[in-house]
DNA sequence: CTAGATGCAAATCGTTTGCACCAAT
DNA sequence: ATTGGTGCAAACGATTTGCATCTAG
């Protein structure tokens, strides 16, 4: 985990930006949490733990930055705000899918690529060519849809 | 298109709802523009040219009313504010696909359904049961992508 | 020293809401 | 009369920005 902090670092010098403590603060959380989809806020909030003098100004630039870096990567989900996952982008465009609980509200990420064949076919189609793609699945969890109740 | 304007009307009427003049013009500046993915603003803007005396309040109500009944469709394609579109459900599901172009912001709509194996999949594998689901496209259109340029 | 980084508060922007008034049953 | 519909302005919540200060190279 200690390199992915130094890639980071490298990769804001290499554009003239610097990794401040602060920074690394928002990275660590970001990394700490993996798997959830953290707003600003909530990221916010979890920096302050460890340092408790950041603003939420700096939050948003730092996530901001690290956006334009493809370091991270924002989503929405629908509920008004942005939510940032530390984003794994494998060179071929971002394969990250989501499930999304109507009920609880939950999401849970599905990380296979299942798209192949349609991009495939919207390239030739449409004459489009892919460099990203978002899915939303919504609907209801094991948890919410028990198997004895229909909807 | 007036057979529309009547099933809307009927739909409100059995929901205790009433289709005024200024809701009736909000959905056909929707039904007018059915390719297009206006914001609330815009619908706006078009209403007032019918309906000067419309408020902003008023269409921001009538597309949550809209869209509550399923006879709209809210989106948003990361600039921050919802669009809407006269929304086609189909009964098994809403199918609307878009791809967006990342460098003149056209968004070309696919409405075939590409993803019901992938459904099936879902369902399987997570035990997830699908109610709507949501896919953006993100790359090049064919006039922003010359044969000869690669990016 | 100089430019970027930061905190704070004010500003912005899309959207929602409170309230008084209007319209249709 | 009663209930829903509407305009206006104020309220809201997430995000951005202006500015003075701080800090690292």
């Amino acid at each position: 985990m200690r390199g992915v902090i130094g890639e980071v670092e490298e990769k804001l010098r290499s554009n003239e930006y610097k990794m401040t403590p602060k920074r690394e603060y928002v990275l660590r959380v970001l990394l700490e949490n993996k798997d959830k989809h953290l707003s600003a806020e909530e990221v916010y909030n979890l920096v302050k733990i460890k340092a408790p003098d950041v603003g939420l100004a700096t939050v948003y630039r730092t996530l901001e930055l690290f956006s334009s870096f493809d370091i991270i990567h924002s989503m929405d989900f629908g509920d008004g705000r942005k939510r940032y996952e530390f984003g794994v982008d494998n060179g071929d465009g971002h394969r990250h899918h989501h499930l999304i609980c109507v009920q609880c509200g939950k999401i849970i990420e599905m990380n296979e690529d299942l798209l192949e064949d349609l991009e495939e076919r919207v390239n030739r189609t449409y004459n489009f060519t892919i460099s990203d793609h978002e899915l939303k699945i919504f609907g209801r969890c094991s948890e919410c849809m028990p198997k004895n109740k229909k909807e």
